[in-house]
DNA sequence: CAAAACATACCAACCAGTCGGTATTTATTG
DNA sequence: CAATAAATACCGACTGGTTGGTATGTTTTG
């Protein structure tokens, strides 16, 4: 089987993502940890992710590994959990805290995951999604974890909606918690094809006609 | 780790996509193996599905195996290949082709999604999607393949759509590749959300920004 | 010095794949 | 038609490698 991933440059650990200067030596494995982990598990996957790479990469060994964390399953959860709250908060939920106009924000939102501003390489696409897709039927902790990341991203999209119904910059005919988990869904299924198809004029494609539905909540 | 997965009723091989009856015993453990493959794949993913499983569930040995398929890739791609175009062409591109107003045909076969009627279970989502994520950023092959999978399904809802705006069903104004990728995005991104969420309610909720989309590409 | 933090050797389980041998089917011939 | 030869189809024990996890011992730190 060819193993395609592994030979791709190395998907840098995006600035904010990275925690605060540790204090302790503990501290550094374990944020180390961590960090490797996430980087494995966006690559493989949870099942693939080997934990003797995730070893290598971050310069400890087994003993260290499971000194803080149960098993992989806890260091999994750990990793992703930090890993997706940074990039929500950073990406989603303060850009869209800090607008009345939720339409416009949410396209540009859209235009920095295409631009690759993100560090989101479109080819191995949105971890969220690999997530969910990987372990949501085969692992219930994984999918109610999941299913809350998704609610609070469902949530503050309706919010920022819902201030624009508020405000007038959205229709107020518009059902913002249905409209914010239709953007999500329709944000991921873009993302999904993407990673398969690797077509760039594809995503624009999709980009127009996600800008056209996006366009049609305005006030 | 749980399992959840196994534990789950095992989803039946919908009738649709049976093969005619094998005339040699040849035929039989070939076509036991593909199917066994195929449910074992869906359940599981493929990197994950194990050969013995495989094996038993279709009651051959390792020998038939490795006499009919060089090797794992190929018995997954032939399964695979199979399973989803005979699934495409029954619930698409069938549909689609016998009608001259796609968007109502596009709702109808999306609400058979939605009611469980093409035996896709929606706890595990589109195997499309699936195999999508999982093997894409992994493997070559894999991704050409599905890529061409996803390329003639954009085709076919293209044409149905151009059908439309030629007998006038359809907005003239649109691109009907743009939105056919659009449409086969939404689609995966919805059942995508689901499989994670389990909520049917969330579901009918984005069906109906679905079809709000849908409705708005009429004439 | 005690407890936390790490290191390393090791284990059972499982994996895809191989290989020598056997059964079954098909082709060939007298 | 029967007998034999050849090719296809199948069997299952075995292999080398990897996996997550453990047990025991050593180092660092407060």
């Amino acid at each position: 089987m060819t193993q395609d991933a592994t030979s791709m440059p190395l998907p840098e650990y995006p600035a904010y993502l990275k925690r605060a200067a540790p204090a302790s030596r503990a501290e550094r494995t374990r944020n180390a940890l961590l960090e490797a982990a996430f980087l494995e598990i966006y690559l493989k996957g949870f099942r693939a992710a080997s934990l003797s790479d995730i070893l290598e990469v971050s310069g400890c060994t087994k003993g260290a590994l499971y000194h803080h964390f149960a098993d992989k399953h806890e260091l999994g959860l750990a990793a992703l959990r930090d890993a997706f709250h940074r990039f929500l908060d950073h990406n989603w939920y303060q850009p869209l805290a800090a607008t009345d106009d939720p339409v416009t924000e949410l396209r540009r939102i859209i235009e920095r995951h295409i631009n690759g501003e993100l560090g989101v390489d479109y080819r191995l696409g949105c971890p969220i999604n690999n997530l969910s897709q990987e372990m949501s039927p085969i692992d219930e902790e994984f999918r109610l974890f999941l299913s809350e990341v998704l609610a609070q991203w469902r949530g503050h999209i309706a919010a920022a909606l819902e201030r624009g119904k508020a405000v007038g910059t959205v229709r107020a005919d518009i059902d913002a918690e249905a409209t914010a988990a239709y953007i999500i869904a329709t944000h991921q299924g873009v993302s999904g094809m993407l990673k398969t198809t690797r077509d760039l004029s594809l995503a624009e494609k999709c980009a127009h006609s996600y800008f056209d539905y996006l366009e049609h909540l305005r006030a």
